[in-house]
DNA sequence: GGGTTACTGTACCGTTTGGTACAGTAATGG
DNA sequence: CCATTACTGTACCAAACGGTACAGTAACCC
């Protein structure tokens, strides 16, 4: 057993991850961690380090989720617009909305709480947070169409809708609350950008 | 000094919900608690009890500070919709966005992801958070003519836009850019509403 | 076979935590 | 004057924390 020298290090972290999003973050220890994960607090220091390495290793890993939630996947066939500009925000939320992937939102909102509060290993999650969610949003609005200067705008806004409505939805758990309001939202963007509006009405 | 009984008490509470603002809540222990208040962790289980039971009491207050954001104040006198519909909502975001109001703003979130995961002394924030900002925001919706089906979505929306941009705001500091979020979202609003359209629209 | 590398268990360290025991002080009310 | 009430300081407790020392064990390479 010379081998592996990283192998267990990569599995563990990754149950970390889950592990945090499942039950908790901001109130870690080594010792609760290591019984989740069927292992020793001295395992998880021997491999990471210290609990702020391995705290950060999840920290990043929350940062890569949340750009790769908002980046169109490497995988798919990438032609710009393929779709309606609809279609393809309701295959946005529709991502974010999974009751699936409440943990993970979770998860973000508490670290990014931590990381307004400037607490050590959260806050490199702010570094690009926002810009890189309203960059990426702009690019999908102005590949559409819209001029640059409304784009950016209307991408922060659609950021905190965004987010504020998967507040609500983590915390009371209602879709169909939720879901009902990310349409009108939806129509009111559609409404101030007509040459954006599917075809078919139905489908928001 | 047979007299006071619960003022050391009121004052104690009131440097409390002020520290935990200021420098967060669900970091705090005891003795920090009371080193920043002039006294010590034993005055502060004296006089409260336990620390869950001083974390209730904080957490109230938050909820209570919720509920007077969204409230009209009972010491202006109360005519239905005195002012326009545009002015009550510029006024109302006006309140929330002020940096005075930040540090409680993050309390707010703090307690909020808190509650989200069940923990015990922050989940008495959720009972009827969501519910009371809707029902509040209904209020103000129908008042000014908005039938109640749809003031229940918009309300929610709306809710959502605030949420949203104060965790943009209270993270990244940039009011320029999310006040200019919310004028998007109020003009939004009344092109969807043209009856509350106020009759000077620059006050957007 | 022997040395190196990768890993693991046990036992411990100092510190901080929420909470308690207990003695003491100071003012009021009878 | 004395008992009660309201409060405060000191000193302690067991538990949990992050981190370390050290002695192993098991697989691989030479």
């Amino acid at each position: 057993m010379a081998r592996p020298q990283t192998d267990t290090r990569a599995r563990l972290l990754a149950a970390a991850i889950d592990t945090a999003a499942e039950h908790g973050f901001s109130q870690l220890s080594l010792r609760q961690l290591a019984e989740h994960l069927g292992t020793s607090h001295r395992m998880l220091l021997f491999h990471f380090g210290s609990k702020d390495a391995l705290l950060l290793e999840i920290v990043r890993a929350v940062e890569q989720r949340q750009r790769d939630a908002v980046t169109p996947s490497a995988t798919e066939t990438h032609e710009p617009s393929a779709d309606s500009p609809a279609a393809r925000m309701n295959e946005f939320w529709d991502r974010l909305r999974a009751p699936a992937m409440w943990p993970y939102e979770r998860l973000f909102f508490e670290v990014y709480v931590q990381a307004m509060r400037g607490t050590e290993p959260a806050v490199h999650l702010l570094y690009h947070e926002v810009d890189s969610w309203v960059d990426a949003m702009v690019a999908m609005l102005t590949d559409v169409g819209i001029e640059p200067a409304t784009a950016r705008v209307d991408a922060r806004l659609m950021l905190a809708v965004c987010r504020g409505l998967l507040l609500d939805l983590v915390a009371n758990g209602d879709p169909a609350a939720v879901d009902a309001a990310m349409r009108r939202f939806g129509s009111f963007l559609f409404s101030a950008h007509p040459e954006l509006r599917p075809a078919d009405p139905e489908s928001l």
